[in-house]
DNA sequence: CGCTATGTTGATCCATATCAATAAGTGTGG
DNA sequence: CCACACTTATTGATATGGATCAACATAGCG
């Protein structure tokens, strides 16, 4: 792999602590590749040969079953996904695709569990990556379990502002077709579930969001840290 | 804590690799608590003092937001719980109550948090452990989002099945009320659900399950590894 | 500039929740 | 040991959230 990029993976909490001669032993075995869109990078089921490492782009973590498809999450640079399945040596429990075009860092699962037993350091960031990962899915479950598909949105409307820095008007960075399978629903009931938002008075156009009234719209949506902050 | 107790923790995958010394650490600073049921253990929010074992007995992980209620997990011996936690010193994103008298090991945050610094073997055994409970999470969350509550019920019932030692008749081990806040519904549709299944041959009578076509119900419950099978 | 995918809107259907009543357990204290 | 209270489970009637189907609009994109 170009040692170009050592500096930025490095900086990741995952390998920061660890010992160089393991990182470079870890970077020795990885290649970085680019992807175009839509491009189908791995299948639920399939063995976990490699962690990824998104760099720029961004991906869809998707599930199917039965025909169905849903989407688990949005994987955005930098950071790594599918890491518990690479830990466990067990197949990958989601399929992941590109959204945009895409670098993405493949390391050898097995050489990640190889110095994920010889490295303490390592192994204890890997802990603290996992930790919050699993926190991450237990919030979204009570998302999904208590609440309607509108507290949801609506949830979703605040979080995204922060997350564009907390201004009234902002873009959603979901296209709307993924945003209603990763709040659990189908397109048409998004675009009714924004126009049910209008009472509490925000307005869309096209992918811009404006909130007119931020008490008004957090009365209802009630948001709270336990479900909606993504850093605790 | 009594050393009656030591032998048994010690099997735990989460302590069997760790050093002796640091075992013993741990177990000076824990003790052991005997609950009624239907006693609060945590309540999510609070800040996580104290990394539990279930010895016996069954707790019920719940999380509530604006009134509303859901169970997400039942723990049963010997496992811990609240882990994620712990580690990353944050609040607890679900509550823990008793559901039969269970006896309980309470092992100071703090010290887990310490032994995990030190103890390369040990964060090794966290690390599996919490990738398998992330694991568990998105299992659960595919088995929301993919099926409708139908098709959990059956799924359960086949889960359930294999548990029990997989014979066609056995029991339920949740109480109605709970499995169906568990499965993501309503008592009273949980009640029907049961009704749904017996075109596919499964009767029920109080808390004991009988299935009498086997292959009938697998077609239609479609079983799936990546979401069913609580081992991988 | 037209094609194709995405988004919106309307009409309808279906799954599930809610409300209400009853039945069946379960536990408690007299 | 039984009667009462209380919780849980079931059943029925109804309401509603959300899905589905269909038509149309819109926006990217080659």
């Amino acid at each position: 792999m170009p040692e170009v990029h050592y500096p930025e993976i490095r900086a990741l909490n995952l390998f920061a602590g660890m010992q160089e001669a393991h990182f470079q032993a870890l970077m020795r075995g990885a290649y970085v590749q680019n992807f175009p869109p839509q491009i189908d990078l791995i299948s639920e089921g399939e063995p976990s040969d490699f962690l990824h490492v998104l760099i720029s782009g961004s991906v869809d973590l998707f599930a199917r079953w039965n025909g169905r498809e849903t989407s688990l999450a949005t994987v955005r640079p930098i950071s790594s996904f599918i890491l518990a399945a690479t830990i466990r040596n067990s197949p990958y429990l989601m399929s992941a695709r590109t959204l945009e075009k895409s670098r993405i860092i493949l390391i050898p699962s097995q050489d990640v569990r190889g110095i994920f037993d010889v490295d303490g350091e390592f192994a204890r960031a890997v802990v603290s990556e996992l930790a919050q990962c699993y926190r991450s899915v237990v919030k979204s479950q009570k998302d999904l379990k208590l609440r309607t598909s509108l507290e949801r949105l609506a949830n979703y409307v605040l979080r995204q502002q922060k997350r564009a820095g907390g201004a009234a008007s902002f873009d959603l960075d979901h296209e709307k077709r993924r945003l209603a399978s990763v709040l659990g629903m189908t397109p048409e009931n998004l675009s009714r579930a924004f126009k049910g938002l209008q009472p509490y008075g925000v307005t869309v156009e096209g992918a811009r969001i404006t909130i007119r009234d931020q008490p008004d719209l957090e009365r209802f949506a009630r948001p709270n840290p336990l479900i909606d902050d993504h850093a605790t």
